[in-house]
DNA sequence: GTCTATATTGTGATAGAC
DNA sequence: GTCTATCACAATATAGAC
């Protein structure tokens, strides 16, 4: 009478076992013969849930979405109680810079390439985007752009491509603030504040 | 009688064969033996000229820089002359994604993950990276605002990360148009132009 | 400076017994 | 669903002859 789950509890052990895996040892460390060993398998035994590490990354690509998506949306949230847009977009950045310094394997693996969207939830991605979208205000092209900010101020900043005396507060303050202001030069159909 | 040269024209057909299969075939393609192969010697033999292939990937991380730096400089050179502070920007960004779509192997491989600096020509980083520095008004925290915008565009673009209906333009020029426009929220301690 | 031969290490994945 | 055994493949790099 119960109907199969689609996802096994042994699946969910193997994408924990995954996540954790990749998170303490970086892409290297994430192979199918040790994974089984945490586990507590042999690597073919894996494939009896897990189609392929492709199928595998994706699981876990999804997973980070969820993660960071939610506290995106947790963020934009909180920041909308009696605050300014503007803020809601620092409070975004924040979140989103904080997820990733937390998980940067996960980030990195979700963030850099192709997306085998075909593969993921459908609506997932647009859902962990939409904090960004509403915090400009709606606008795609402006959404983009703060998305492109905030990837590439933590991508670098991950990579260690700063200088080490640069002040990355700053920086993420610096766009944000520009980012976030409506009016700017770009975009005069919206009248400044005040 | 002659000084030998640092580096021998055999290295420098390696390096400019390396660069050719790197963007023909990607970072997969690069492997010694086809290096050799295209070389037209045998893989151990490049192991004579090139330390490790380690050594080779900085040489073109230089070469990148190199070329990349140069089209900068230019972009910049050319928007002084008679125009505006905020096109300067427009004109390095258009110029910096220019030169990405252009060789987006070379590009990836230079800017996706640490620099190996102490391989790297002394200085050669932050002469690619000036005319950021100068079209921004020599701003650190800005710069590195509008170097993480660059970037990121680039590589979610070489990523395919954007739907296929974005406006990428439109984005570009969101992104600009705020960063480069000076006494933004975030820094008002120059008074805003008019 | 080039060669042949090889060391060493790793990967993802499959067949088929139980 | 797990196992043993193994395939098929690729990589960087070194030794030592010429």
């Amino acid at each position: 009478m119960l109907v199969a789950p689609e996802r096994s509890a042994r699946v969910a052990e193997i994408v924990d076992e995954a996540r954790e895996l990749l998170e303490r040892e970086g892409p290297e460390g994430l192979t199918m013969r040790r994974l089984a060993e945490a586990v507590g398998i042999r690597a073919p035994s894996l494939y009896k849930h897990v189609q392929s590490k492709e199928h595998l990354e994706a699981l876990l690509m999804a997973e980070a979405f969820r993660g960071m998506g939610a506290e995106l949306h947790e963020a934009i949230t909180g920041a909308r109680k009696g605050r300014s847009a503007t803020t809601a977009l620092a409070e975004v950045g924040r979140a989103y810079r904080r997820w990733a310094l937390a998980h940067p394997h996960l980030y990195r693996l979700t963030t850099g390439g192709p997306l085998p969207r075909e593969r993921l939830p459908e609506g997932l991605e647009a859902w962990t985007a939409e904090p960004v979208v509403v915090a400009v205000g709606g606008d795609p092209d402006r959404a983009r752009s703060a998305w492109a900010f905030a990837h590439g101020m933590t991508i670098l900043e991950l990579d260690d491509r700063f200088p080490p005396d640069a002040d990355l507060d700053a920086a993420w303050t610096a766009g944000i603030g520009a980012l976030g202001e409506p009016g700017g030069r770009a975009r005069p159909s919206r009248p400044a504040r005040g």
